[in-house]
RNA sequence: GUGCCUGUAGCUCAAUGGUUAGAGCGCCUGACUGUGGAUCAGGAGGUUGUGGGUUCGAAACCCAUCAGGCACCCCA
């Protein structure tokens, strides 16, 4: 390797983009925290044996290796897995229903696209050791007030039970050894259309009349409610999916009296979700502004927690991909789009001045004001505030020998040029009267 | 991992196989003041992703490789 280069499907964040992401992290754990999860963190390494066989034929895209010592391990591919661990290591001292955020990379050995990366920043949230519908209820209604907090305009939440599925599967005709290609079949229905998903699942060997009701019943839509009720209708037959429509029902009250806003989620038969661990809810956010695919996805996994404490721990969770709601908002102008954090930049007027200036720094700072001081009292005040504009600061403060003798400093308010002069100790108050 | 498309200045892009690879924006210096953006003048910046090959001659054509994008696959 004679260039220097970073790794294939793996990013540098420099500052204007992780100022970007920093909020995003900080919109979300917020919003989580008021829901009362507590922060989690593990390791990014695992022992291969702790991944492996949890995931399916996706195994492949996972990182392995061997240390110095020869132990097999592997990067983390999502940070569920991890959690699964933590709950059967750590059992006597975790008391059930866990409510736990996690922050943090991981890595899938994909071809990277835009919007995926083999390494990615997820935020999980999880509700461990609990079957209610509310908890299904409790993890929508946090995704949909981060999404709105974080300024998402017309965001949807697309909701459907797996058992709502395989109802469609039975009730078509197919038993479950062909349900996984179907689900992922309908799944593509948003990319490919109604005749792409028939012409697919005519592929997968499903009979043309299996396929056309298939096809009917997933393309069910309205008012949830109503969807609710006409699959209830055409599911009759199905004990399962019979249960898996009173369990949506269960959670749509739970929304409903969370205060999630009716017009922020719907329930799509025809959502389906790749993950092979989902046994309930499952749903995905979409915006009409990114097509490409998911902003944000989720669902209920009852068996996967429990693989290593040797009992059913029933669970549901999501997770956010930071850096895909980092790629969306940045397209769509949301968030902040400074480079520097400082709202404030004092300048120096001259090597004899510097003392004056790095003092009314320190007081801005002690106030909690990111402050930005010049390190070149020779460089006139014009460099100086070209610096302090290009670094997307809101204030620049100017200390001369005018200022100096009338105890007061020029206030610029670099957004619209205006400037005034203003005694010292009331700095304070014009900055934070000006916003 | 498979197929297709693309790599030229910091960014967006030009340049029939033929002089010394250009432009806009950005960047640096200066002109105007105790002051950013605007205007004007000047300047820096390139082994054309990398390595081979074809040719009298390659940014262009061929091969390999690396990286990015799109479609499979899958998903955040």
């Amino acid at each position: 390797m004679s260039k220097v280069q970073n790794i294939k499907g793996m990013r540098d964040h420099l500052p204007q983009a992780m100022l970007l992401r920093q909020h995003i992290l900080a919109v979300v754990t917020r919003v989580a925290e008021r829901f009362g999860f507590e922060p989690l963190q593990t390791p990014v390494l695992e022992y291969a044996e702790v991944l492996e066989g949890k995931l399916g034929d996706e195994e492949k895209l996972i990182y392995r290796f061997e240390d110095q010592g020869g132990r097999r391990l592997a990067l983390r591919y999502d940070q569920t897995v991890p959690l699964a661990r933590v709950v059967a290591q750590y059992s006597g001292t975790l008391t059930l229903p866990w409510r736990r955020y996690a922050y943090g990379p991981s890595y899938r050995g994909e071809r990277p696209a835009r919007g995926r990366y083999r390494e990615f920043y997820q935020f999980d949230a999880d509700i461990i050791g609990s079957s209610s519908p509310l908890a299904d209820a409790e993890i929508v209604a946090l995704l949909s007030e981060a999404l709105a907090e974080l300024g998402f305009p017309g965001f949807t939440t697309l909701l459907n039970h797996r058992q709502v599925l395989g109802g469609i599967a039975r009730v078509s005709g197919l038993d479950e050894q062909a349900a996984g290609g179907v689900y992922r079949a309908i799944d593509k229905f948003d990319k490919i259309g109604a005749a792409g998903v028939r012409e697919e699942l005519l592929r997968l060997g499903v009979s043309p009349a299996a396929a056309d009701q298939i096809l009917l019943l997933v393309q069910i839509e309205g008012e949830p409610a109503a969807v609710l009720a006409e699959l209830a209708g055409r599911l009759a037959g199905d004990a399962r999916a019979t249960a898996a429509l009173e369990n949506l029902r269960a959670i749509l009250v739970g929304l409903a009296a969370m205060g999630v806003p009716a017009e922020r989620y719907r329930v799509a038969p025809r959502l389906a979700r790749g993950l092979a661990y989902y046994t309930g809810m499952v749903f995905e956010s979409i915006t009409p502004h990114w097509p490409e695919g998911s902003l944000l996805g989720g669902g209920r996994y009852d068996e996967l927690i429990g693989q290593f404490a040797g009992r059913p721990i029933p669970t549901v969770g999501l997770a956010f991909g930071i850096d895909r709601l980092h790629d969306v908002m940045e397209e769509l102008g949301l968030g902040p789009r400074a480079s520097s954090p400082a709202t404030a930049y004092v300048t120096i007027f001259g090597a004899e001045l510097a003392g004056a200036s790095l003092s009314l720094a320190r007081e801005l700072r002690a106030a909690g004001v990111n402050t930005l001081v010049s390190l070149d009292p020779g460089a006139g005040l014009g460099k100086q505030l070209k610096e302090a504009d290009r670094k997307g600061v809101h204030y620049a403060l100017v200390l001369g020998p005018d200022e100096l003798a009338r105890g007061e400093v020029v206030l610029k308010d670099l957004r619209n040029g205006e400037q005034r002069s203003v005694p010292r100790e009331a700095v304070l108050a014009a900055m934070g009267a000006e916003g």
